[in-house]
DNA sequence: TCCCGGCTTTGGTATAGACCAGAAGTCTGC
DNA sequence: GCAGACTTCTGGTCTATACCAAAGCCGGGA
């Protein structure tokens, strides 16, 4: 139907993907000989990869070719169940790397939570992988006075869980923003990935009852590992 | 800093982009003017075009031209506000075009809606503007004894405005899913954008407080056109 | 057995050109 | 003055080729 042939391409490729997935291990062939096959070149080729790349039904890992997407995790930005709780409750094994503890400004975090351009925060970097595959890399910006020697404990658990249960935090208030990004050079390096690979990017302010800023986090999400699912009961 | 020729090219652009931006009138010059202007070719150059409208910084309409995109628009799809009052609430100018009226089964929404996969619905599927830029495409599906004459008196106004008058129901109950896409050949040519164009897909599926079905729909959003934001207060 | 170095393959980047169809501007003839 | 035809310009698509750096494989030596 559609007349450029880069569309046909990726219309012939989407059937031999899910003909050959098992076949293929996840992994397709590689672009020359995918070219060689469509007797083409490997510039219109990758137009159509970078279509199905775009749909989210493959994805590139730095430079060792093409893979099949997995299935998509479910997630629910408004819920505070912790990363390792819904990924393994969809049957699927969490891991999480931490990449960098330190204390220091955050001006969008500041902003963000209504509080002075240098106000300090307690700031944890980390990665986060869904069976084995990094997905998300995040940064959560706490203010310290919520977790005095957070820093010092944190090994990787559910950050929001140690709010509620050691320091008693009622995480009442968020305020919810995402966007669809192009992956900075520094996110795209940390999730092995090139630089440009499209994101979604989530960012939570959080306060608690009385409306007294705790935490800032942002998350850079592979555009293709995630579909965001909220639930909703009564009139808004 | 980056290494990459065409990264360059992108900072390169950015920095042209915000310093021109008036002068251009939203415009870019040519992919042609731009490659000499920078000594490389129209490939590379677009590479580095293509980056920045992963961004969201700029978008291309038809065969017409590189434009630079206005603002995100604020979007909570929690909330119930029509298109109209929230574009306006923005300072922005809506607009709606419907496309089609039709009365057919939809498989996604019966699946969605817990209904007969035969299950017929009235159908209206829209094409909406702000400042005169098409941003989204979407398909209503409501079940028929919801609202029976409604393909007869529609012409464009806020669906669950009318839903909720003429018809008294109470959307109490809503399910929704976002994921990124890459828009459909239809849904890009209803936008006039490439197919393949990044997009934002949400759908939603509701229900009133008996937990009975009357609508679902589909969203297609250009990606660099809107934020997500959620507002939350209280324990989920 | 295991580490290390070299070779091969891979994707990433870049050049130089070409043709097409649609959009836009221009010019002509009524 | 205006509608319609023509020309120009634009992005969209495609070919053919080349070199690089990183990843991965393989084989040899400790």
């Amino acid at each position: 139907m559609p007349d450029a042939y880069y569309l046909q391409l990726t219309e012939q490729l989407r059937y031999l993907i899910t003909q050959h997935a098992a076949e293929w291990e996840g992994k397709l062939p590689s672009e020359r000989a995918l070219a060689e096959r469509f007797s083409t070149t490997r510039v219109t080729l990758r137009q159509a990869l970078a279509q199905l790349e775009g749909e989210g039904l493959i994805h590139r890992s730095n430079r060792r070719g093409w893979f099949i997407s997995p299935a998509r995790l479910m997630y629910d930005p408004t819920r505070d169940a912790g990363f390792n709780d819904y990924v393994r409750a969809q049957g699927r094994q969490p891991r999480t790397a931490v990449l960098k503890l330190e204390t220091r400004p955050h001006l969008p975090a500041a902003r963000a939570l209504g509080l002075a351009d240098n106000q300090p925060f307690h700031h944890i970097r980390r990665r986060r992988y869904v069976d084995d595959r990094a997905v998300l890399a995040e940064s959560l910006w706490v203010v310290p006075e919520c977790a005095p020697e957070l820093l010092t404990i944190y090994t990787g658990q559910s950050l929001w869980g140690l709010l509620r249960e050691r320091w008693g935090h009622h995480l009442a208030n968020r305020s919810i923003h995402m966007v669809s990004e192009a992956l900075s050079p520094m996110d795209a390096e940390e999730l092995f990935v090139a630089p440009g690979t499209a994101g979604l990017n989530i960012c939570r302010a959080i306060l608690d009852e009385q409306r007294c800023p705790i935490e800032y986090d942002e998350e850079h999400w592979l555009h293709d590992s995630l579909c965001i699912c909220v639930e909703l009961s009564g009139q808004q």
